[in-house]
RNA sequence: GGGCAAUUAGCUCAGUUGGUUAGAGCGCUACAUUGACAUUGUAGAGGUCAGAAGUUCGAAUCUUCUAUUGCCCACCA
């Protein structure tokens, strides 16, 4: 054991500690003791925005999953917590375009396209390294090996195929919708980007002129130049007979619109607000737009995309601002006397969230995921969905509703899955266009120049295209990027090494050289396959038809060309005849049969028999290996994120499909005659299998604020692009808030940068404030005190681990089998029995996420029990040594997923044994090794109780802390008191005698273990005494009537459960006495 | 308007399926100082569990209503 300081100072450990972690690489799960034999855990770290700096809610984030993957790590799990950013499109560009302004008074349209993209990725490495580095700070053991960004090539690949899938399924698709638009950002904004605004606005009641027979209202007039229809309540006896009618009017004067106002009725209409009459402008209003959807109503732009009116608002008003549009039109119904009623009202419109400008809804021609369309369900091989069918027809909608219903997604609070099924069912068409410059730009091109039909047709591609196909003029891609959700929605899974290649080997059915039982590799020779065969690749085919199959590719032999030819009738896909994947070369043995060959090479079944070497010319098994994993090498590079049926042979089937798995000579299992099998291979290189590993994830944890923007959405990605859940559970953290609950933001000046608290009170200081006090989905207060305090308990631990260490000359590891029994004392079995409880407390509790309670029952018990109690005692009775290590080995490993850095210090300088030696691989404490002892536990509580009544005792009659007091005590506990008798001395600072009565003239006091007296001193008098024991002795009889009333009721003895009874009586007694004991005493 | 949550000591919060004389930390009061730790120890004060009604042998815990606070969703023409 090296020298430890007085105090623990966080400054002289944590980087060094936190450098030595990464380096011995133990944060890459392949790197963990037995790691092929670990069951995998993963946690995708939501990525942070690429705009800014980390908060403490971030640190929250870091925490908790932190905590969460050193535990799993330390049991055992092949813990994987993967890294990475997100580009966040609209935030980040508006960031970057805020500071080009502010800083060089210049608009991106200055600088163009290419150039403010330059700009944003020096902006966004900047801050990635930076963010980093608060990752680090936090003690965070992410696999850096593995970071990820949302907007780099293997997420883009990604992104680019699960559009044209989705654009294939025809979930994607442009329509001309009301959106959301900002004229300033010059985009369309998701409900999500939304804020509110309230206002003060005057509510117009009027008619669109004289004769029209109703009266409609609203606060913007102006958009009334583009209406179509007036809506009205079915049944409303006011307009029930116009209902169907269509009215041409004349609205807005000379130079205004010609109205064709249809008159429809809808239950969405409320009759009682206003005039009970809507008037619909389907193309400014959402609501309107949804209504005339409904009853088929035409659309008139009359607002342009610069805020300004449009043409369709007629002469007079094109050009006009929205304002001085309102102006004219106010001013026109006021002259013509149209105006029934004006009202002041107060109004909440939508802002955009960025720059608060009035959002303007507006029609535009936009990208939409679906959540309607039926597709049909992708099959997973690796943890299909329970309840939905490979290949039925289901909506987004019901795929995301299904896994949280069916429990396949947990939430935790649970409260929080009716939050998320409202918003399901409620759930529009997603827009996913955004009219921005930076982020994954729409794989979508159209012809510049259109000469044919055909080139006004949008073409999806995941390669660029440059040349209309139709007419061979320029193609250009769709400006437009995508809502960054779309890719961040991917994460799970664009993580681990998708999108794969799927290829799907089919062997040939089978044929007439299998009914024969001999050789063929000669593709000039005819054999056909048998009926069976046929009948077994058409039952194959028909299968195959769920697996979205991109292309085909055959041996060349006949039967494998049969065997294609049936698939690809069924599919209405070609075959590609591929010489890679032909039968193994026979040599010789052309046409022979099988027996003959097997006869001298011996069991084809085993290749080790003919890996190498292969009688009469014939193909070695690694010849076939080596051709067939160069075809699918090439295959993966083209045909990335496909999916490709192989027909083949049995042989090279086999030896094809350990490609990508290193150290695998054959697969263990092939397809038989006429059927197939999957295999999947991702483009990472080293990370093959990572999909496999870690997908679906175990947790997801993060704020409830984005449980819609973002975990909804990657429930819909996974389950629409790989037939999974992308997580088991969900763990939603509350926001975190300043000390008197106010959020935390920059223009209150109330955030607290963890950057500034870590130097001071240190990084374990800063988690255990974050962790303990937390409950799931509710809000967490932080304050600098909380902090302090914490930073109390870590120098705690610190001179704890400090005293335990000095007892020993050498620090050693201990097991529980090295802790001889017959030598405990009662005190010993008391803290083992505790240690050993409050290890069930912890992993429990981190089991189930709840981080609060695994905390405080750990610091209760090092503070309050160890700390407090045993080590006090310990200096009593000595020779503790091995105990005390045990102890505390245990104790840093399961404070270890709190305070990594405090933990690994202690432990580095006692008990590491070598360079690769940390705490953070440690094994995890088993608390079914480690034995209770409940009689242990009673007896010390006993003691514990007299302990405090003579302190309680010194205190009150002010007896001076040097003084050794001379106690008497009458007690039936004697002989377990008698046994602890030199601890209760020493912690007490008093002797102890042991009576049948109290010795007269001495002071009392009366607890549950007995009488306890001590002589009196001169300063008290016997009224302090008295007056004490009046009270407990009141205390005491009211307790005692309280619990006889209760046994005595029959009902509470026929109803409340053995046990509760039995406790209950077991008080009385215990009451009975203690009331006897203080009335002997008075008496006395 | 619809929904969700919170309300327990001066402050921040625990309190697991109803069974404790209702707990912790901070703060407060008094005492203690060379032996792991003053970033400490010891003892103590402090609560009608927001209010009302109900269910139950038994309610901080379950039900209903009320009040206050916070959040989410939808928004009105």
């Amino acid at each position: 054991m090296s020298e430890m300081p007085k105090a623990y100072e966080p400054q002289q450990f944590e980087d060094s500690i936190y450098a030595r972690w990464e380096e011995s690489g133990a944060f890459i799960p392949e790197n963990l003791p037995d790691f092929a034999t670990r069951k995998p855990y993963t946690i995708m770290l939501p990525p942070p925005n690429a705009t800014g700096t980390l908060h403490v809610g971030h640190s929250t984030m870091l925490a908790v999953q932190d905590a969460l993957i050193r535990f799993n790590r330390m049991n055992g799990k092949r813990a994987l917590w993967l890294p990475g950013t997100d580009h966040a499109a609209l935030a980040t560009q508006n960031k970057v375009e805020k500071d080009l302004f502010k800083n060089e008074k210049i608009t991106r349209h200055d600088l163009g396209r290419e150039e403010l993209l330059k700009r944003i990725d020096v902006f966004v490495e900047k801050n990635r390294d930076r963010m980093t580095f608060q990752m680090r700070k936090m003690g965070s053991s992410l696999d850096w090996s593995r970071e990820a960004f949302t907007l780099d090539e293997p997420r883009s690949r990604a992104v680019r195929l699960v559009f044209k899938q989705m654009f294939d399924d025809k979930l994607i698709y442009r329509g001309n919708r009301v959106i959301n638009w900002c004229s300033r950002c010059a985009s369309t904004l998701s409900d999500d980007e939304l804020g509110t605004k309230t206002r003060k606005a005057v509510l117009y009641s009027f008619k669109y002129a004289k004769d029209f027979p109703i009266t409609i209202a609203s606060t913007q007039p102006e958009t009334k130049l583009g209406d179509t229809g007036v809506a009205v309540y079915p049944g409303d006896a006011r307009y029930e007979a116009l209902v169907g009618k269509t009215i041409d009017v004349d609205f807005g004067g000379q130079g205004g619109s010609k109205l064709k106002i249809q008159i429809i009725a809808d239950h969405g209409v409320e009759k009682d607000f206003g005039t009970g009459a809507l008037g619909v402008t389907p193309a400014h209003s959402m609501v309107d737009y949804a209504l005339a959807m409904n009853h088929n109503l035409p659309l008139v732009q009359i607002i342009g995309e610069d805020g300004l009116m449009t043409a369709a608002a007629g002469s007079a008003y094109e050009g006009l601002t929205i304002a001085e549009a309102r102006e004219k039109v106010v001013a026109w119904l006021r002259a013509e006397n149209l105006i029934e009623k004006e009202e002041e009202i107060e109004q909440n419109v939508p802002i955009c969230e960025r720059c608060e400008t009035e959002i303007t809804p507006l029609p535009k021609l936009q990208w939409f995921v679906s959540v309607e369309n039926k597709f049909a369900f992708r099959e997973s091989t690796r943890a299909p969905v329970a309840g939905i069918a490979a290949g039925s027809q289901i909506s987004l909608k019901d795929s995301m509703r299904h896994v949280v219903e069916t429990k396949q997604i947990k939430i935790v609070p649970e409260r929080f899955e009716k939050t998320y099924f409202h918003w399901i069912n409620n759930l529009r068409d997603w827009c996913i266009s955004r009219q921005l410059w930076y982020g994954h730009r729409i794989p979508v091109w159209y012809c510049a120049a259109p000469k044919t039909e055909k080139c006004a047709e949008a073409v999806c591609s995941i390669e660029d295209i440059s040349v209309c196909q139709h007419c061979g003029g320029v193609a250009e891609q769709d400006p437009d990027v995508l809502d960054t959700w779309f890719s961040s929605g991917m994460w799970t899974f664009t993580t681990l090494g998708w999108p794969y290649t799927r290829v799907i080997f089919v062997r040939h059915g089978e044929a007439e050289t299998n009914v024969g039982d001999f050789l063929n590799s000669d593709a000039t020779k005819e054999y056909h396959l048998t009926e069976t065969g046929r009948a077994q690749v058409v039952a194959t085919a028909e299968k195959l038809k769920l697996q979205h199959v991109d292309a085909i590719f055959a041996s060349p032999l006949l039967r494998t060309q049969e065997t294609a030819k049936i698939i690809s009738d069924a599919l209405g896909l070609p075959v590609t005849t591929e010489e890679c994947i032909r039968e193994a070369g026979m040599g010789e043995f052309e046409g022979k049969l099988t027996a003959e060959f097997e006869a001298i090479m011996g069991d084809r079944g085993n290749p080790a028999n003919w890996m190498h070497s292969s009688p009469g010319g014939a193909e070695t098994f690694q010849a076939i290996r080596e051709r067939t994993h160069g075809f699918l090498d090439e295959l993966i590079k083209t045909h990335t994120g496909k999916t490709i049926v192989v027909v083949s042979h049995g042989d090279p089937i086999w030896a094809a499909a350990s490609f990508g798995k290193s150290g695998v000579l054959w697969d263990s299992e092939y397809p038989q005659r006429g059927s197939f099998y999957v295999r999947e291979f991702d483009t990472t290189g080293s990370q093959v299998g990572d999909l496999n590993t870690y997908h679906p994830t175990d947790v997801l944890e993060t704020g409830y604020d984005i449980i819609f923007q973002w975990v909804a959405r990657m429930i819909l990605m996974s389950t629409y692009a790989l037939g999974e859940v992308p997580f088991k559970n969900v763990y939603l953290h509350g926001m975190v808030r300043d000390e008197q609950g106010r959020k935390m933001s920059k223009s209150l000046g109330n955030v607290l940068d963890p950057l500034d608290v870590i130097p001071k009170y240190g990084t374990d200081a800063v988690r255990l404030a974050l962790l303990i006090g937390q409950t799931p989905g509710n809000d967490l207060k932080v304050s600098e005190e909380k902090i302090a305090g914490f930073r109390n308990f870590t120098n705690k631990l610190w001179n704890i681990s400090r005293f335990i260490l000095s007892q020993d000359a050498a620090s050693h590891l201990v097991l529980r089998a090295d802790i001889d029994d017959e030598l405990l004392t009662t005190m010993d079995k008391w803290i083992l029995s505790r240690l050993a409880g409050v290890t069930k407390t912890v992993t429990e509790s981190l089991q189930t996420f709840a981080f609060s309670r695994a905390g405080e029952a750990l610091r209760d018990f090092t503070w309050n029990e160890l700390a407090d109690w045993y080590l006090e005692g310990a200096k009593v009775e000595g020779e503790k040594a091995e105990i005390l290590q045990y102890i505390l080995q245990n104790l840093l490993k399961l404070w270890h997923p709190y305070m990594p850095f405090v933990t690994e210090a202690i432990w580095q300088s006692a008990y590491a044994s070598g360079e690769k030696d940390f705490l953070m691989i440690a094994k995890w404490p088993d608390e079914t090794s480690m034995p209770l002892y409940p009689e242990a536990e009673k007896d010390f509580a006993h003691v514990q109780n007299v302990i405090v009544a003579i302190r309680a005792l010194r205190t009150e009659y002010k007896i001076d802390a040097k003084e050794i007091v001379p106690v008497t005590i009458i007690t039936k506990y004697k002989s377990t008191l008698a046994q602890m008798q030199p601890v209760i001395e020493r912690l007490a600072r008093a002797t102890l005698l042991f009576a049948d009565a109290a010795p007269a003239g001495q002071l009392a006091t009366v607890i549950e273990e007995g009488t306890i007296t001590i002589p009196k001193p001169e300063a008290a008098n016997n009224s302090d005494e008295r007056g004490a024991l009046e009270a407990e002795k009141e205390n005491v009889a009211q307790y005692i009537a309280t619990l006889a009333a209760k046994l005595a009721n029959e009902d509470f003895l026929a109803r409340a459960p053995a046990a509760v009874v039995e406790k209950e009586q077991g008080k009385l007694r215990e009451a009975r006495e203690k009331l006897a004991a203080i009335e002997d005493r008075l008496g006395a």
